[in-house]
DNA sequence: ATTATATACGACAATAATTATCGGATATAA
DNA sequence: TTATATCCGATAATTATTGTCGTATATAAT
């Protein structure tokens, strides 16, 4: 409960990796995979989705990989999650409703402002505050 | 990511249904899991659990049921997220270490930092705020 | 005492979300 | 032309969450 995915860490560990080099010094997926033993294959697809919401860019071929692309401090933490995940919050009642309990919830409007406690707090700090 | 479980949903809205009523009076399993739809053997299993952790009195026998026994203005979102879901934190790293970037992570302690702030920001509220 | 209704609780099953793998395509530097 | 890299859809495995079943125990009402 509460955690962070794998794919939004290792998106945060690749990034702090690209961010630890000269900006026109390129990473590839495999330096990346290697170094912080993740599985190949997954960082792959998550450098790619990184690449597609222009947060990174991709060089092809050999001697390719990726480098940064965006400005890491412009990117707070919610965008940055739901850039990466999809829509955020405590329950998925605040974005798409086919809950049971909807009709009678009793706790849903209490929830909604720890929510937006939450998201504010996510929101106050940016990608770089966790890249450098 | 990011959620709150259906179990912890369920206890405060169990809870909150209780905060409802004169302290004195019992509301069963039944009543609380036909009332707002919640699958009666998940719900009994959770109170259950809130009965163990001295959060609610069982009242054993027919018109039985649960009542609050704990001042719920007095347990904090981290105290209670712990006591019905166990070890909290954003990632598994903080309590449990069995993590293959463990070694060479980059990321491990800004992330600590975040989830330093998520921790205060829940331990600002209380349960009681949830059901009041 | 007996019965009906309630909690207690371990074992198990189903579902959903997350994490990981495979196969083959395209781009490009050497 | 070749080797190395990204690209990307399909699928499999794993784990976490959610839900079910069966049976035992407690107790109020009759």
């Amino acid at each position: 409960m509460l955690k962070l995915t794998r794919k939004v860490e290792y998106a945060l560990i690749a990034l702090r990796h690209m961010q630890d080099k000269a900006p026109e010094l390129v990473s590839s997926t495999k330096e990346i995979a290697t170094q912080y033993n993740i599985p190949l294959e997954i960082l792959a697809k998550t450098l790619q989705h990184l690449a597609k919401e222009n947060i990174i860019e991709p060089i092809n071929g050999p001697r390719g990989g990726y480098r940064l692309k965006a400005q890491l401090g412009n990117i707070n933490l919610v965008e940055f999650f739901e850039r990466v995940e999809g829509p955020l919050g405590l329950s998925d009642c605040f974005y798409d409703s086919n809950c049971l309990q909807i009709d009678y919830c009793n706790i849903r409007t209490p929830i909604q402002r720890i929510n937006a406690n939450m998201m504010s707090m996510f929101r106050s700090m940016s990608v770089q505050d966790v890249t450098s």
